[in-house]
DNA sequence: TTGTACGCGTTATCAG
DNA sequence: CTGATAACGCGTACAA
């Protein structure tokens, strides 16, 4: 059915060899017989079957990024990003969910099980320190962990600086004239590095301030959805007397919030400000806008990937660590009273 | 330094069919023989090579899903079913995005411009009946067609009753009392089928219900997004007298639609009552939540990667249509007054 | 039930 | 600059 190389070398009365010149594009062909190649090419209808080329090269062209889940906000635009800049390099996506599952984040991080068909893997979803401790780098396929995992320095690793961006939205209630200041977003159990490095700029913004701990205004939360950030504020609110501020681990945790406020009977800002992370669409156009801490998703997203490109080039480059930068967006969310 | 077939074979003193009945799992193989061969693949650390596989059968296990921008709510959640559909039948996925350029989606439609990497593809992004009569469905690799593209019945296709669920939504406003209805979503070139399909659905509610012509009152809007919502909304309010409903034909339209009215000073759903359609979860948290049309993205997603399956199975199998469930959706946004 | 040998479509090596 | 030919790793018809 479909042309084969050797169709085209056939045709034209030339050996394989000097079709495939022609077809990658090699310098030394003389022109009259690129044309003669050329046209039997087009004649056949010819396309180069990528599966043969890859085993022969062992570059399949493909990226594998591995996301909790595609359809939270942050990590649609983060795929989106991952894509198109991918797509610059000549790299096409594959996107695998583990859904949260410990068993299924380890089982991708060993390559899905079959070897791999992706000649890299740029990992954003979360994973436990025993769970990268089992992957050899060195065997692996290249891999580049994103927004976690500070654990664990043997591999390169794309993040913001957790700590700050938390102390960051403190502050922020802080100055706004708040003082009994919750937090939600720390996870039941504590083994990964996002919620743990949030719940240190948080508790250290309010040590600056001379406030004193609050565990008795923290609230986790297992996945950073808006049920989860619903639930979570409902229950702080609840306390008396009630926080007037919520900082929380994510926008759509805020999103839950927001909503929850306004069921209790309570307004937000005026009675309770809230401010999230990650600068979601959503929360520019959501009653009241959303003040939150904006990630340069798209600086991630490229520098992520133009790194992985340059590991599966040279994968016996040292582990390296990008940090991307952040900026606190104060919106309506958090305006005084 | 990968261990293959061969290795495996030479170790267990066997040859290399009998390794590879035991990998793929071949019925007549002795006990004895099975564990022998098992013993060399474990010491070997030995996985199969999908490419070389690949190469053999012409078949990769990866399917391509298409659409305009994977962080729109309605495709990123459409993306996490289909994923996890396409898992089920032991399928990955690729994900392209086209960014709404014709070049692009033709370009993809032809598959990819090499030859596919995939066994087939789905497409949801949209497509006009140009580009598609391009292609060939004897030619072209597997294809499905997501929620548009009525046009063109040479392609398995799954989509909604778009006419029956504008409709209905513009029905629901009526029986509201709303009279002066807009609808936001039309496109400048009407070459697409779905919003003509909509369009379709939401003057023939009205002329049921004894209502003229409408064009006042109807606002294209290029991208479905926040943005074009609000702008056609800001625009609608400043007509007199102004509208007391708007239709839009998508939720993300209705966020940025109801967040103009607002801005204009004015009340959800007291002033101006709104629908979307795609029931994204979004708004289920927002203020007010917003009344929808809910399309079954499951449905859609495990159908069309089944049909999928069976046509990469079977390319000569009849062009067939799966026309989804939808569920009108009343919340906040269109309550009485 | 198992072994041998060939082909899948490329790219790379080595001559010429 | 171009031709012949050997890999790449696996599946399978054919033979035993």
């Amino acid at each position: 059915m479909a042309a084969t190389l050797r169709d085209v070398a056939d045709r034209a009365q030339v050996s394989v060899r000097t079709v495939s010149n022609v077809v990658s594009g090699y310098e030394h062909v003389s022109e009259k017989m690129r044309q003669r190649v050329q046209r039997a090419i087009d004649e056949l209808g010819y396309i180069p079957n990528p599966v043969a080329r890859t085993l022969r090269t062992g570059k399949t062209g493909l990226l594998s990024l591995v996301v909790p889940e595609i359809d939270v906000p942050y990590f649609s635009q983060l795929a989106r990003e991952v894509i198109d800049a991918a797509g610059h390099l000549g790299f096409q996506v594959m996107i695998d969910q583990t859904g949260h599952d410990h068993e299924r984040e380890r089982q991708l991080l060993r390559g899905g099980g079959r070897r791999n068909l992706f000649d890299g893997m740029l990992f954003a979803s979360l994973a436990t320190r025993d769970e990268l401790r089992d992957v050899n780098p060195a065997r692996s396929s290249p891999l580049i962990l994103l927004g976690e995992h500070l654990f664990d320095r043997r591999f390169d690793h794309v993040a913001i600086d957790n700590v700050v961006a938390a102390h960051d939205a403190t502050s922020h209630l802080l100055d706004r004239g708040r003082t009994r200041i919750a937090a939600i977003g720390a996870q039941p159990k504590e083994s990964y590095a996002t919620p743990l490095q949030r719940t240190e700029g948080f508790r250290k913004a309010l040590r600056e301030r001379g406030l004193g701990p609050v565990n008795a205004l923290q609230r986790t939360a297992a996945h950073y959805g808006r049920a989860d950030g619903y639930a979570a504020a409902t229950s702080l609110l609840r306390k008396s007397p009630r926080p007037d501020a919520m900082f929380c681990y994510s926008d759509l945790l805020a999103m839950g919030a927001i909503r929850a406020v306004f069921d209790a009977g309570l307004r937000v800002p005026e009675d309770v400000a809230i401010i999230g992370i990650d600068d979601i669409e959503e929360g520019r156009y959501s009653r009241p806008s959303l003040s939150t801490v904006s990630l340069d998703t798209p600086f991630i997203a490229r520098t992520a990937v133009s790194r992985l490109a340059a590991r599966i080039e040279d994968p016996s480059l040292a582990a390296e660590e990008f940090i991307a930068p952040h900026t606190l967006i104060a919106r309506e969310s958090t305006e005084n009273r």
